[in-house]
DNA sequence: AGCCTTTATTGATGTGGGTCATGGTTGACC
DNA sequence: GGTCAACCATGACCCACATCAATAAAGGCT
């Protein structure tokens, strides 16, 4: 047994390593040579996967690391002072969380696994140390930074405007996107979040979110049991979301 | 003729100099030593200031600069693909704005002046080159940046469930603190942007806007004729917005 | 298996705030 | 002063979505 798990954690760690990382790109996507992927891949830590419901971080947990998600997805939600949950977003692979929290020091909201969930441990401090060292390393961090305002903003402008329908399109197709540059199915894919966390990131009631669905799949944009979720009519879902094709509140920008 | 506006821009030279500025804690908090300051009091522009209606930068420019508001107040607003106009901001002394500009290289919104406004250009790329022979300068914006992602996100988190009348006595509590910290008086004040504007930021119809107005003050919380606004209850202002007073949605957090 | 909890669906009903329409102010310009 | 264009206020109406309530189905326990 010990033997068995010992194998599996080295060819763990052989697939994180940085240099072989699918989704290096777009964790930070630097084109950096090899000695700096290497220090770059030395500072970074290992953690055994989560559980879903396992907390990476909880709000008020002194801020030490920034997390890139390997594989799974997370929620990160906040709790208001009347002990209410809310929401604030859903973070699939090769997303960056965490760096809300370099200004205060402290993690500002709860990031839970909603599945099985991998993730790359990068201790700021030393980032920030190999920041020093290599110079593009500072810029690309910024510049995620920046993209996050971005999509932040957008997807501001998106609640405030947006009917019921179009944030369910379109947090559907931001999945799919998610699920296609990954290499799998846009239109095939299970839900890792319940209707509830959908309602409360979305602004909606969960009835009204269950009520879509079903009118969705009325329409014949999709199909769906329960977590399971297959999109009919992609363009239609785009119509439904009013968004172009290309650039949804959702949408996550490539950093090419 | 000519002398008098060439004393007025030396003085307000004068007035600028990062080190003599009111606001230099807010933009770049860092208690740098005096040849830092002046470093970077050397890579600031200076423009003249904008009048109302002018613009800052506009969606699609090229980003070469960020901008800390020295006084006055600006909407960014991006254009809809249908051509509607979406405020996403409004920037009032002490911000930096362009910040989501860094990652596409290019400005994603534009900024325009409600009033008659001032700013400092910080060029970015001098800025980053500063950055390399400053470390804690690199550290300070990457928590400027931090806490505009907090901010948008707790923006989020609001936008999506909060009613009306929490939307606009969030935004009329914002506004008054940032009066109070610049030591003008917490309850009276004008407001430099129009009905439509607010209606547009906070995703609401304008005839809302005005009927809350006019709601607000027969509750007796405050007197508003068209744009001067004076807040009688400020408790109870908080209270509507359901936010405790230190830490509503609105808020922007003090770096300390 | 059986029980319990959690999660999802569906219907009935109510309401916050959007939309439309009208009229009043204010200020810029001739 | 008159005209025009913004801007703002207010009433009448309506609809999208919340809320309440009931049921059903799906895991997770022992």
């Amino acid at each position: 047994m010990a033997s068995t798990e010992s194998i599996v954690i080295s060819m763990q760690q052989m697939k994180v390593a940085c240099e072989n990382c699918s989704l290096h790109q777009l964790c930070l996507p630097l084109h950096l040579d090899h000695d700096a992927m290497a220090a770059l891949d030395h500072i970074i830590k290992r953690r055994r996967p989560l559980q879903r419901g396992e907390n990476l971080f909880q709000s008020c947990d002194k801020f030490s690391s920034i997390y890139a998600i390997r594989s799974g997805s997370l929620k990160t939600f906040s709790t208001t002072n009347d002990g209410q949950e809310q929401v604030t977003g859903f973070h699939l692979p090769g997303e960056l969380i965490g760096l809300d929290a370099i200004t205060t020091e402290e993690h500002n909201c709860t990031a839970r696994a909603l599945e099985t969930t991998s993730v790359c441990e990068i201790p700021f401090n030393r980032l920030q140390d190999l920041g020093m060292q290599i110079p593009g390393l500072q810029r690309q961090l910024l510049r995620i930074m920046s993209r996050e305002i971005l999509e932040d903003q957008n997807m501001m402008v998106w609640l405030a405007k947006k009917s019921a329908e179009e944030r369910l399109a379109s947090l559907l197709l931001r999945i799919s996107k998610q699920f296609s540059t990954r290499s799998f199915s846009a239109h095939e894919f299970n839900l890792s979040m319940s209707r509830t966390d959908i309602a409360n990131y979305l602004g909606l009631a969960v009835e009204t979110v269950s009520r879509l669905f079903t009118r969705f799949q009325a329409e014949g944009l999709l199909n769906v049991d329960r977590k399971h979720v297959v999109i009919n009519d992609l363009e239609g879902m785009h119509r439904m979301a009013h968004s172009d094709p290309d650039c949804g509140p959702h949408e996550k920008k490539s950093l090419s």
